[in-house]
RNA sequence: GCCGAUGUGGUGAAACUGGUAAACACGCACGACUCAAAAUCGUGUGCCUUAUGGGUUUGUGGGUUCGAGUCCCACCAUCGGCACCA
C-alpha cells in the first residue's frame, strides 16, 4: 500500500477530536426542521460486528451527515438490544453471567462502531437490559394490561425443547426454532399474550400508505392474512350443540357433505357421551398431539382422520344429516377450529373424502368445463379448483335455492339468508395470532405481575417499577423460569391485600423491548416517565429507518402495534412509527454464498478497517451496488475505492498552484456532479453518487487541469458524508480550522448543469450511423441540412428514399428509408 | 399452491418520463518507469467478423413503436415471504 495516505493516523486523530467535541447532538425543539434517521439497533452478540452491519449504518450515516450540512436538526441515535436468548446462550457457553458478557459485548460493539466513524448522538445511547430502560418496558406491559391488550391464557403454544422456552409464531421458521434450529412442539401452557389481533385490520389497511418496499409490504400483508367470508352454524342432530365454521365460500354450503373438527376442538369433550367409538377417537387425539408442527403441517403427507360415530350435523341449507369427522388437517388456531367440508370444490377436502369414501356434491359449475364430465368426476378437475362459476344443485334447499347465480352474488345472498335465519353472519378472518410474550428464561425483563390467592392477578403498582431481575440465581434454563429459584424475587406480598403472594417468574420476549426503543431515543434519560410527550411530538415519526428484511414480520409489526396501542392509551398522537423503510441487502461472501463460520468465508470488518481504513470500508460497501441488493464481497474491488481515496488525497495534498479563475468546462462538470451527488444521496443511491465523484476526480487529476481552491473545497465537501475522516483531514489541509461538518452542502448553478453543445445521434432505420455536435436548441430545418452533409449518412441513403424524418430535439434523428 | 422481487460483459454494476446499451470500478492484455518486482501512470477491452468497415447483443418467445434493457402478453430460471389458513 502506498505511503501517502496513512488512514490509521488520520482516522484515529479525527475520531478522537469528534469524541472531545461532538458534532452530532440532536437538539430537542430546535427551530430547524427535524429529521429522525434510525438504524435497527444491534443485538450485541459475542462475535462482534458483522460486515453486514456497516452497510445499513453507513447509508444512514451518509444521509444524516448530508442532512446536517443542509441545516436539518437530525436525530441519529444508537443503542443495544441487549436482552434475549442468544445473549443468554452465549453467557452459558462462556460460563459467565449474561450481565457480564453483555456488558463486554456492548463495549466491543461500541468500539467497532466508533472505529467506523458513524455520527451517532452518543449522549442518547440506550441499553434494553438496563433497569432504567426495562422499567419502562414493564410500564408498557402494565398499560397494555390495563387496556386488556395483555392477557394470560392457556393455549397450545410453540415449545422449543432445546432452548426450553415458548416461542412466538414469528420465531418459528418451517416448524423449527429460529435460534437453535430444533423442532418445535406444541404444548398446552398458560402464557401471556399481547392482543395484536385487535389491530389486525388497521395494521393491514395502513401498510399501503407507507414508503416501504413492495416485498416488505407484501410480507406483512401475507402475515396478517385477511380473508372475507362467513361464520355458519351447523346444528348437531338431537342436541342443542352448535358447530360453528368459517368459510370464504358460503356459496358452496350446498356442497358441504361432512364436517371436520380439529383434534383439540372443545366440542369433542362435550359430546364424549354420545360418541360411540370414543377409544378410537381418543387415540387419534393423542397421536395428533404428539406430532410436532412439521409433521402436522407437512403438505405431502396423507391426510388422516377419524369419524365421530354416533353424532351427525345438519347442513342448514340442505337440511340433510352429514357425518362429523376429526382430522388434524384442520387447525385449531384458525377460524373456529372446525370446517364444513366441500370435497367437490376444495383440494384438501377432496383428498380426505377420497380416502374415506365420503360423498362429493358438485355445487359450482364453471362454464369453461364440460358439464357432464365435471359432474361425473365429482367436480374436481385440477384446473377447476376453487374457481368461480355459477351455483348448481341447490334446488330443494328451500330459501337457499339459487341455481344459476354467479359466485359473487350467491355468496352475498347465502350470507343474507343465514343472517335472517340467525344461522350465520359475514365474517373477516386474519391469520395473524396474538403475540406470545412470556418466556421461561432468565435474560429478559421480568413481567410485572403478582399472583395473590385472595386477589388473583395483581399488576405491580407503577411506583414499584422496575421489578429488578434478580442476580442471585442460577440462570440455566430448565423449562421453568429460573426466576422461580430466587426466593427473594419470587415470594412477595400482595400489593393489594398484603398477604403472601408470588411474583410472575416469566420474563418478556426481547422483541417487547425493541418494539418501543425508537420512542425512548427522544428522551433517553427520563426517570419520571417513559418519554416526554412534547419531545415525541417533535421527533416522531421516524423519517428513515434502515435495517434487515428479516424483521419484516416480527419487529416491524410489533413496533407498529405498540405505537397504535400507545396512541389509543393517549400517549402518542400518530399511528405509524416508520414512514420510510429501506432494507439493506445481504453482503454475501466472495464465493457467492452467505457468510458463515461453517463455510469459513466470513469477512471480519476489523481487519478491513485495519488494512484499508474506515473510509474505504464505508465507501466500498456503498459502491458495491444498490443498497437493497444482495451483493458478494470482493477483496479486489475494494482496492478500487482505496485508489480513489488515494487519488483525492494526493490531488489536494500535492496541489501546487491553484488557479485564480475557474475554467468553464471544469465548472460545468463540477456543477453537474454536485447535482448528481445531491440527488443520489436523497434517493439513497450511493453507488452512483460515488461513480459521479470518481468521474469528477478523474477529470481533476487529468494532466494540465487548472483548478481553483474553491473547486477543490467543493469536491471535499461532496466527499465528506462518505469518507468523513479523510474529508475532515483534507479540509484542514485546505486551510480551515472549523470542522467540515459545520459547513453547508454545496449548491449547484442551474445554468451550468445544462451544456451549450449537445451530441445528436443520427440513426437510419433505428441504427446508429453517426453523431454530430450542435448548439443546443437547433431547429429541424437546420439540422436536416447538417445531416445531409454527413458522409456516413449519404452512404446509407444512396439510392433510397427517405420516408420519414424524426427529430427529437437535442437528442436524436431517425431516418426511415 | 398464493404473493413479491430479480434476470444486462470475464466480475460488481450503470442507463433520467421509451431515444448512442455497458458509465464507474474490478479483472485482463499491452506499453512507460525499474536491474527486477510491487506501487503508479498511459492505452485497449461485450461478442462475431473477410476489420479505417459491417453484423450482432440486456433470461426465452411474441407484440406495440420511427425507435424497447425500459411498455404489453406468454413462458423459463433464481432468490425471498406465506402456506392443510378452510
Amino acid at each position: 500500500m502506498t505511503t501517502y495516505y496513512n488512514h490509521k493516523k488520520i482516522e484515529g486523530k479525527w475520531q478522537q477530536k469528534w469524541e472531545q467535541q461532538p458534532l452530532n447532538q440532536a437538539v430537542d425543539f430546535s427551530k430547524n426542521f427535524k429529521k429522525y434517521v434510525l438504524d435497527m439497533f444491534p443485538y450485541p452478540s459475542g462475535e462482534g460486528l458483522h460486515v453486514g452491519h456497516p452497510e445499513g449504518y453507513t447509508a444512514t450515516d451518509i444521509y444524516s451527515r448530508y442532512l446536517r450540512m443542509n441545516g436539518f436538526n437530525v436525530l441519529h441515535p444508537i443503542g443495544w438490544d441487549a436482552f434475549g436468548l442468544p445473549a443468554e446462550n452465549y453467557a452459558i457457553q462462556q460460563k459467565v453471567h449474561p450481565q457480564k458478557s453483555t456488558k463486554k459485548n456492548i463495549e466491543y460493539f461500541r468500539q467497532q462502531i466508533k472505529s467506523l466513524g458513524f455520527s451517532y448522538d452518543w449522549s442518547r445511547e440506550i441499553n434494553t437490559s438496563d433497569p432504567d430502560y426495562y422499567c419502562w418496558t414493564q410500564w408498557l406491559f402494565l398499560q397494555l394490561y390495563k387496556k386488556d391488550l395483555a392477557y394470560k391464557k392457556k393455549a397450545p403454544v410453540n415449545w422449543c425443547k432445546d432452548c426450553k422456552t415458548v416461542l412466538a409464531n414469528e420465531q418459528v421458521i418451517d416448524g423449527k426454532c429460529e435460534r437453535c434450529n430444533h423442532q418445535v412442539i406444541q404444548k398446552d401452557l398458560e402464557q401471556w399474550f399481547f392482543k395484536i389481533t385487535a389491530y389486525a385490520e388497521e395494521l393491514l389497511k395502513e401498510i399501503d400508505k407507507l414508503d416501504w418496499s413492495q416485498a416488505l409490504k407484501n410480507a406483512q400483508k401475507n402475515w396478517i392474512g385477511r380473508s372475507e367470508g362467513a361464520l355458519i352454524k351447523f346444528q348437531v342432530s338431537n342436541s342443542k350443540r352448535i358447530i360453528e365454521v368459517f368459510t370464504t365460500r358460503p356459496d358452496t354450503l350446498f356442497g358441504a357433505t361432512y364436517m371436520v373438527l380439529a383434534p383439540e376442538h372443545q366440542l369433542i369433550q362435550e359430546l364424549k357421551e354420545k360418541i360411540t367409538n370414543w377409544p378410537e377417537v381418543e387415540k387419534y387425539i393423542k397421536q395428533a398431539r404428539n406430532k410436532n408442527q412439521m409433521e402436522r403441517t407437512d403438505l405431502a403427507k396423507e391426510k388422516t382422520g377419524v369419524e365421530l360415530k354416533g353424532i351427525k350435523a345438519i347442513n342448514p341449507a340442505t337440511k340433510k344429516e352429514i357425518p362429523i369427522w376429526l382430522a388434524d388437517y384442520v387447525l385449531t388456531s384458525y377460524g373456529t377450529g372446525a370446517i364444513m367440508a366441500v370435497p367437490a370444490h376444495d383440494q384438501r377436502d377432496w383428498e380426505f373424502a377420497d380416502k374415506y369414501h365420503l360423498n362429493k356434491k358438485v355445487v359450482v359449475y364453471n362454464p369453461n368445463y364440460i358439464k357432464d364430465e365435471y359432474i361425473e368426476n365429482g367436480g374436481f378437475l385440477p384446473q377447476a379448483m376453487e374457481e368461480e362459476g355459477e351455483v348448481i344443485n341447490s334446488n330443494g334447499c328451500g330459501d337457499f335455492a339459487m341455481d344459476g347465480w354467479p359466485t359473487e352474488k350467491a355468496i352475498k345472498e347465502v350470507i343474507s339468508i343465514l343472517e335472517r335465519k340467525k344461522l350465520g353472519k359475514a365474517q373477516t378472518q386474519y391469520k395473524i395470532r396474538d403475540w406470545l410474550v412470556s418466556r421461561q428464561r432468565y435474560w429478559g425483563a421480568p413481567i410485572p405481575i403478582i399472583y395473590c390467592d385472595k386477589c388473583g392477578v395483581v399488576p405491580v403498582p407503577e411506583k414499584d417499577l422496575p421489578v429488578l431481575l434478580p442476580d442471585d440465581v442460577d440462570f440455566k434454563p430448565t423449562g421453568e423460569s429460573p426466576l422461580v429459584r430466587s426466593k427473594k424475587f419470587h415470594q412477595v406480598k400482595c400489593p393489594k391485600c398484603g398477604s403472601a403472594a408470588r411474583r410472575e417468574s416469566d420474563t418478556m420476549d426481547t422483541f417487547v423491548c425493541s418494539a418501543w426503543y425508537f420512542l425512548r431515543f427522544c428522551d433517553p434519560q427520563n426517570s419520571k416517565e417513559i418519554f416526554n410527550q412534547k419531545k415525541i411530538k417533535y421527533w416522531l415519526p421516524v423519517n428513515l429507518y434502515v435495517g434487515g428484511m428479516e424483521h419484516a414480520v416480527g419487529h416491524l409489526i410489533y413496533a407498529r402495534f405498540i405505537t397504535k396501542a400507545l396512541r389509543d392509551a393517549g400517549f402518542l398522537n400518530f399511528s405509524e412509527p416508520f414512514l420510510k423503510i429501506r432494507n439493506q441487502g445481504i453482503i454475501l461472501a466472495e464465493d457467492g454464498r452467505k457468510m458463515s463460520k461453517r463455510w469459513k468465508n466470513v469477512i471480519n470488518p476489523d481487519k478491513v478497517v485495519e488494512e484499508y481504513g474506515a473510509d474505504t470500508m464505508r465507501m466500498y460497501e456503498m459502491f458495491m451496488g444498490p443498497l437493497e441488493d444482495h451483493k458478494p464481497w470482493d477483496s479486489k474491488n475494494i482496492m478500487g475505492i482505496r485508489r480513489f481515496l488515494e487519488k483525492v488525497y494526493k490531488l489536494i495534498n500535492f496541489f501546487k498552484s491553484p488557479s485564480s479563475s475557474a475554467d468553464e468546462k471544469t465548472e460545468r462538470l463540477l456543477n453537474k456532479t454536485i447535482k448528481k451527488v445531491t440527488a443520489d444521496i436523497e434517493e439513497l443511491k450511493f453507488n452512483t453518487a460515488i461513480s459521479a465523484m470518481m468521474e469528477l476526480v478523474n477529470y481533476f487529476t487529468s494532466p494540465q487541469q487548472k483548478l481553483t481552491a474553491k473547486q477543490l473545497e467543493t469536491l471535499v465537501k461532496l466527499l465528506a458524508p462518505f469518507a468523513p475522516h479523510l474529508a475532515e483531514e483534507l479540509w484542514q489541509k485546505l486551510g480551515h480550522k472549523r470542522s467540515i461538518f459545520k459547513e453547508s452542502w454545496p449548491k449547484f448553478d442551474p445554468k451550468l448543469v445544462i451544456d451549450e453543445k449537445v451530441t445528436v445521434v443520427i440513426q437510419v432505420n433505428g441504427k446508429l450511423r453517426a453523431t454530430i455536435q450542435v448548439k443546443r436548441g437547433v431547429g429541424e430545418k437546420e439540422l436536416k441540412e447538417l445531416v445531409n452533409k454527413q458522409a456516413q449518412i449519404k452512404k446509407h441513403l444512396k439510392g433510397k428514399e427517405i420516408k420519414k424524418f424524426i427529430y427529437i430535439k437535442d437528442k436524436l434523428v431517425n431516418l426511415v428509408i
